[in-house]
DNA sequence: ATAAAAAATGTAATCGATTACATTTTTACT
DNA sequence: AGTAAAAATGTAATCGATTACATTTTTTAT
């Protein structure tokens, strides 16, 4: 019952070697002579040894842990990012931890606990909605610790950053809807503060400049990012005394919103009007009609994120390691968009 | 730069009190009288104290982490619970790591290296997928340390387990489609050896009988729990000479499957067949017919599986705690099911 | 008032690995 | 061969909290 737990004593003991040998065996091999390092392995194997996380987080004075900001577990959208970001991490030492934004009532709070208990030696955060006050807070309890957003970002900060290319994405429906014929194209946009709802709007404002596109201020909806604001931003189009002829959503939920409520009042789509999405969730290849979008890897999104944050933790000086990427958008091009009607 | 960690050292320096005390005031406070306690606990508002977690969990040959067990992390339907679980443990002292099955070559070596690296102290397992053979081994490596399986869960084992009421679930389908007239219905499954699918599947036929409704092979045709495997299903059930008038899935999405697969063969939803599901996944509110079928709980799945690891974990003998709960499902009626075509 | 029991507190060993520093062994070079 | 430099290994302190055991203080009972 009570058996003791194989140590690094006795491994050193049965090795024939010193404990500091056996630690170095497990830790730099490279510094060991062969006989040794063997007579260590063997030991190891032998006697099915693991090293004991807390002595060594202790010693080393870390976690080997890294906490996860997730605004909405519940979210499938998160979920996947999430996934890629475990994959990350899965061949290394680090433990992944989750916070639920919605779980607590103060966001850095938690950090902040994490923190400074030593639970966690870096942060990835899904969230970009961060004060700037939030901001000072992290960078001065973080001090030293990386930080890495990925998928949302907090503007003018030095953290680390993975995102997907949200301006090339906005552009490409547009230019999508262009080719098919499309010269009135409305677009509903998400939550103002959102980092994401700005660069897209950005994103599909300049491209209408750029393909000489009429602009009025019919042509932004505000919204979120929710199937109720797709039915909101519907209602406000069929209220247009010159309606579009195709829409461009910030994401697929509003998309789906839209298009059910334009169903609702006699409008098809794709034949009345077309809509393109944004993130390419799994409902979207579903939906009927199915939705053409721009689709985000967010496997892809999360496996960078996490990478990022092993090559941080892995720097003598991580807070000097900043790691910036990009990831490219696919427009995937489905049933619900289709040429004007003008053109037929 | 290098500010040396406040310790408990320095709390009983300051309350002029030994480290014996402060250790105490911080677990068993019951134990000092009022004058020390005030004292160590103004020293620690004072100097801003956290324990350090690894110098505790080494001591006290714990790892404060609780590993769950995740088959998919990408599928929203596990999230969801992950949501649920992370709420029970958020006023703990215990962390959440996850383990994605799907990262893992081995399942069951991942947890055997968790445990055995004293990384946790409990098992939560979405997945109840385990090889008489696995159980074994994690019984072996997890002597004395709590199990919980949530949602799915393995026969034959003592195990806790929280679950839906999944018998109760296919039985309110089947009541349903019997009460708008139904008298012939066909239940897709899922695959075979799922805890799941059986259950459900038993309690549709044992409900069929007890409404001595004809049974005959058509009445079961197996699958997964995939979109794809309802796609599979709606063909065969065109291929019937006496087609069903309503349709049980074992989930939301064998369902979806088959309405859209439905559809294609012009047959219409509900107004030919009707189509009940099973989980109430977020597509079926908004997928078009809306979807009648059996909402599982998830979220509460999830944090009764916590609470029920938190309790075992508080237990002396964790191992003779075992925690069983039965959740309530609820029949969501929606637009997917109607009165058969003979009755109108 | 005194002994015995109970409560409060303190001392110091302990959990298990890492690593600074010291020592020994090996290699390289004249 | 002799010495300096490099490589390998060992010794023991250390990380920070907990707790067995010892000691002191307080309470209770006679």
């Amino acid at each position: 019952m009570n058996k003791r737990n194989t140590t690094i004593q006795d491994i050193a003991k049965a090795a024939g070697v010193s404990t500091a040998t056996v630690s170095r065996a497990l830790s730099n091999p490279e510094l060991l002579s062969q006989t040794k390092l063997l007579a260590v392995k063997e030991a190891i194997k032998h006697t099915g040894y693991r090293v004991n996380r807390n002595a060594r987080n202790l010693r080393k004075q870390k976690a080997a842990a890294v906490l996860v900001l997730v605004p909405n577990l519940g979210n499938p959208f998160f979920s996947k990012i999430l996934s890629g970001i475990n994959k990350g991490f899965s061949g290394t030492d680090y433990s992944v931890l989750i916070a639920d934004s919605e779980s607590f009532d103060d966001k850095t709070q938690r950090i902040q606990n994490a923190f400074q208990d030593g639970q966690i030696d870096g942060l990835i955060s899904l969230d970009g909605a961060f004060s700037e006050n939030e901001v000072a807070e992290i960078s001065y309890h973080l001090i030293d610790k990386p930080v890495v957003f990925a998928c949302e970002w907090v503007e003018n900060t030095d953290f680390s950053s993975i995102r997907s290319d949200n301006d090339s994405g906005a552009r490409l429906a547009v230019q999508h809807l262009y080719n098919l014929g499309h010269r009135k194209i409305t677009h509903i946009s998400g939550p103002d503060s959102n980092i994401l709802t700005k660069v897209r709007q950005a994103g599909f404002l300049s491209e209408c400049k750029k393909l000489k596109l009429e602009l009025t201020n019919e042509n932004i909806i505000r919204g979120d990012f929710s199937i109720q604001a797709g039915y909101a931003a519907a209602s406000q189009i069929l209220s247009f005394s010159e309606k579009p002829t195709a829409i461009t959503c910030a994401s697929d939920e509003i998309a789906i919103g839209v298009i059910s409520q334009l169903r609702k009042a006699g409008i098809s789509v794709p034949n009345d009007i077309s809509v393109v999405g944004f993130d390419d969730i799994e409902i979207s290849n579903t939906y009927i009609p199915t939705l053409t979008t721009v689709r985000q890897d967010r496997f892809e999104l999360g496996l960078s994120a996490s990478q990022a944050m092993v090559k941080s933790l892995n720097n003598v000086k991580p807070q000097l390691s900043i790691y910036n990427k990009v990831i490219d958008v696919e427009l995937v091009v489905r049933e619900s968009t289709a040429p004007p009607l003008s053109t037929k």
